[in-house]
RNA sequence: GCCCCCAUCGUCUAGCGGCCUAGGACGCCGCCCUUUCAAGGCGGUAGCGCGGGUUCGAAUCCCGUUGGGGGUACCA
């Protein structure tokens, strides 16, 4: 049974749940304090775990759980440790305690540890940590780390009203459920001597520990939510592939010791090992991650691709108007766009051409493409050829007209097509032009490059009177 | 401050005493292909933080140092 944090250690768990027969990964939201609990956050994980394919309907997954459904379990322990002697109550102010403090280097200083109070309005229940002595966590990434019960303080566990911390609530909800393996991120690793005198405390052999290297920025600093992009909705939304997304997180910090990267989950799950998982800590690398994608997506059947660009070609993601969305036209020209997205989203502007009533205006590629002695002759050489009846409105034919109207000015090929490029998309890259002239139509077509031939000698004109 | 963790190309990593002239991937840079842009093919750039040990031999082990990071709440 294990337990999971964030997304990728919800991964690293979920490959180790499906090794076992009997293995059991729970999603559990620490929720024990309801006045600062996300709401949001708690839906975003669950979403984002459904996403990546953890959840639905796998049997080794579980949850979630919500630690404050366990409240009263997480009282009934921090009492009984109450009348076991391993926790005292305690009524001193944090001001009392800094005023008390001699060494700046310790905390709470025991005031109350043989004072005998009983429980009390004010008063916070504190573990009795033992004396002398280290609390060893056997950690199967780091090894053996020790903490010298002289530098823990007696930590509180229940608030004044009775309500539990989290590492109480933590602990008794791993002891509820059954948790073996607690697979976490290395900022807990500090909490975990805590947690394990917990378990001692209740009589019980502590799980399976492992901290995982954190995920940090660019600035090397722990990914927070507040600071960093780190949903993983956002990047569902841009068009990252699950697929491709579970592929990259299990790269951090763990590699399948094969010559390649690119591996679907089946195959990556029998082979991790959490003994295997290096410690320190990893960036991520949306350069990378946009790499696998373009691979996921390359790799994905002409079908699957149309169907998965779905959420980008209609409704408000969609710059045009639905009823302009044509299928049999999108159909053909996708697989002309495939290798040309990194990211789903990017399919808007490869293809917004074809359902547009005018192209974007972009002046960057206007300018670059319509430069005075080649823009205006080569639209116009063009356009006598697209016209003529007698040209065959199909991508080869177009392709010679083009490059004979180029020819006829001294333009090469790549030099030709540019302007009638921008003229007709919008844009100086794109897909392939004369596909996308045939699917677009003749009338279409004249049309744009009419209306930038008059755009053009409007602008002609000002200049010769400027 | 105190406690803990970490340290191989720019990044993610392989390496767990000789197979290392340090391998792969992403990025970056060339070249080829080419109607633009991609994709694809070929090639290149770049790294064991530093100082001591141990050893016949160290990226690998030990110590120190420096540099990063995390924790230190009646937060989770």
């Amino acid at each position: 049974m294990f337990h999971v944090g964030g997304a990728r250690s919800a991964l690293f768990n979920w490959a180790l749940a499906q090794q076992q027969a009997e293995g059991r990964m729970v999603l559990r939201i620490e929720d024990t304090d309801a006045a600062r609990n996300r709401p949001e956050w708690t839906e975003g994980i669950i979403r984002a775990l459904a996403w990546l394919g953890i959840g639905a309907d796998d049997p080794h997954f579980e949850g979630p759980h919500f630690q404050s459904e366990q409240a009263d379990r997480h009282r009934e322990t921090a009492r009984g440790l109450y009348e076991s002697g391993r926790a005292y109550y305690c009524d001193c102010t944090r001001e009392q305690v800094q005023e008390r403090r001699d060494n700046p280097n310790l905390g709470y200083d025991g005031f109350c540890r043989d004072r005998g109070l009983e429980a009390g309005p004010g008063r916070a229940l504190r573990f009795c940590v033992p004396e002398g002595g280290p609390t060893v966590v056997d950690d199967r990434i780091r090894g053996r780390v020790e903490f010298e019960h002289a530098a823990i303080e007696d930590f509180v566990i229940a608030r004044a009203d009775g309500s539990p911390l989290f590492v109480l609530a933590n602990v008794v909800d791993d002891v509820e459920m059954g948790i073996t393996h607690v697979i976490r991120g290395e900022e807990h690793l500090s909490n975990t001597p805590k947690q394990q005198l917990l378990w001692e405390a209740l009589d019980l052999a502590p799980p399976v520990w492992a901290h995982l290297p954190v995920i940090v920025n660019e600035q090397r600093k722990k990914l927070s939510k507040r600071r960093d992009k780190v949903a993983l909705e956002s990047y569902q939304e841009e068009g990252y592939l699950a697929e491709a997304m579970v592929n990259y997180l299990m790269l951090l910090g763990w590699a399948p010791g094969e010559d390649r990267e690119i591996m679907p989950w089946s195959q990556m799950q029998p082979l991790f090992r959490v003994a295997d998982v290096n410690s320190s800590s990893a960036f991520f690398d949306e350069k990378k991650l946009r790499a696998f994608n373009g691979e996921y997506i390359r790799a994905l059947g002409a079908d699957e691709f149309v169907e998965r660009c779905r959420p980008w070609l209609s409704g408000e993601a969609a710059p045009w108007d639905d009823a302009a969305f044509n299928e049999d036209v999108f159909r053909a020209v996708a697989p002309l766009a495939q290798s040309r997205v990194a990211v789903l989203g990017e399919i808007v502007p490869n293809v917004d051409f074809l359902f547009l009533d005018t192209p974007v205006e972009d002046d960057k590629s206007w300018n670059k493409a319509m430069k005075p002695e080649v823009g205006r002759e080569m639209l116009e050489a063009a356009q006598a050829r697209f016209a003529d009846p007698g040209l065959e409105w199909a991508a080869e034919p177009l392709k010679a007209a083009t490059e004979e109207a180029g020819a006829s000015l001294g333009l090469k090929l790549g030099k030709a097509q540019a302007p009638v490029r921008v003229a007709v998309t919008g844009r100086t890259v794109g897909l392939p032009l004369f596909e996308s002239l045939e699917l677009l139509g003749r009338e279409r077509v004249l049309g744009r490059v009419g209306a930038a031939l008059e755009r053009l000698r409007a602008q002609e004109k000002e200049t010769a009177q400027g």
